[in-house]
DNA sequence: GACCAGGCACATC
DNA sequence: GATGTGCATGGT
C-alpha cells in the first residue's frame, strides 16, 4: 500500500542523498582555498573560479599573509578570470587583513571561536556578506551554518517551501531548525542543493529526472 | 549579441 | 527599509 508521507527538508535531505550519493564538499584542498574561492564565486560560475584560483596557487598565494602582502592591482591581474576582479581584489586583500590581524595569517586559527562572535566579525569585512561569510564558517572552519545561495534558494522556490520574497535569514532558519545542527548534514544539503540546482533546476524543461520530480511545484516559479 | 553565473556595497528614494 | 545599479569576465 502506499503511505503518503509529509513533504519536509528531511525528506528531502534523504531524498537526495539517496540519488546523488556523497558529494564530498566543498570541492578546495584546503581552508584556506575554501576561503579565498568563497570570495572568488561571488556572482560568477564555479569554472571561473577554478581557473583564478589556478592562478593563486602558481603565484603562491593560497596564503593570506601573501595576500596581505601583494598590491590589490597585482592580486586584480591574477584573479582576471573571475570577472569583478579588482572588487574581488579589495575583498580577498580585507579578508587577509583579518585573518592575519586575528591568528598571524592562520585561517584555521582565526576561524577558532564561538560561531556567532565569529559570523558576526567575518560580516564586519567588507565585501564579505551571509553568503560568504556561512560558507567560510561551514566549510572552511566546520562550524554549523546553513549556506543559502541562488540554488538553495531556486530548488525551495520551485518547491513552494518558501515565497518569491524570502530572504535569507528566513531560508536559512528554515534549515537551521528542521534539522539536526550539525556541520556533515548542513554540508551535504547545500552541496546536494547545488548539485541539483545545477543539473535540474536551471529551467522547467531539466524537471525531467531530477529526483525531486515527483514533489509538489509552485507553477510560478521560474 | 544577449544573458547568466554558488553576491555585495552603495546611492537613492 | 526597500529598490536599483555597478562590478566585469567567460561560457552558452
Amino acid at each position: 500500500m502506499v503511505t503518503s508521507r509529509r513533504y519536509t527538508l528531511g525528506l528531502m535531505f534523504e531524498t537526495l542523498q539517496r540519488a546523488c550519493g556523497p558529494q564530498r564538499w566543498w570541492p578546495a584542498d584546503t581552508p584556506t582555498e575554501v576561503a579565498v574561492g568563497a570570495v572568488l564565486t561571488q556572482n560568477t560560475s564555479w569554472k571561473s573560479v577554478e581557473t583564478a584560483v589556478a592562478a593563486m596557487k602558481a603565484a603562491g598565494l593560497l596564503d593570506f599573509r601573501r595576500v596581505d602582502a601583494i598590491s590589490e592591482s597585482d592580486l586584480a591581474d591574477v584573479i582576471r578570470p573571475t570577472g569583478t576582479y579588482r572588487v574581488k581584489a579589495k575583498r580577498l586583500k580585507a579578508l587577509a587583513r583579518w585573518v592575519c590581524r586575528r591568528a598571524g595569517g592562520s585561517i584555521e586559527r582565526a576561524l577558532e571561536g564561538e560561531l556567532s562572535e565569529l559570523r558576526r566579525q567575518l560580516l564586519t569585512i567588507r565585501g564579505i556578506g551571509p553568503e560568504t561569510a556561512d560558507a567560510i564558517l561551514l566549510y572552511a572552519g566546520r562550524h554549523p551554518t546553513f549556506v543559502v545561495d541562488a540554488y538553495t534558494r531556486r530548488v525551495l522556490r520551485r518547491h513552494a517551501f518558501i515565497g518569491a520574497d524570502a530572504d535569507y535569514k528566513a531560508i536559512q532558519a528554515r534549515f537551521e531548525t528542521a534539522l539536526p545542527r550539525s556541520v556533515e548534514v548542513f554540508n551535504e544539503f547545500h552541496a546536494l542543493l547545488v548539485e541539483i540546482g545545477k543539473r535540474h533546476c536551471r529551467t522547467r524543461a531539466r524537471c525531467e529526472g531530477c529526483p525531486l520530480e515527483s514533489w509538489p511545484h509552485d507553477s510560478t516559479a521560474a
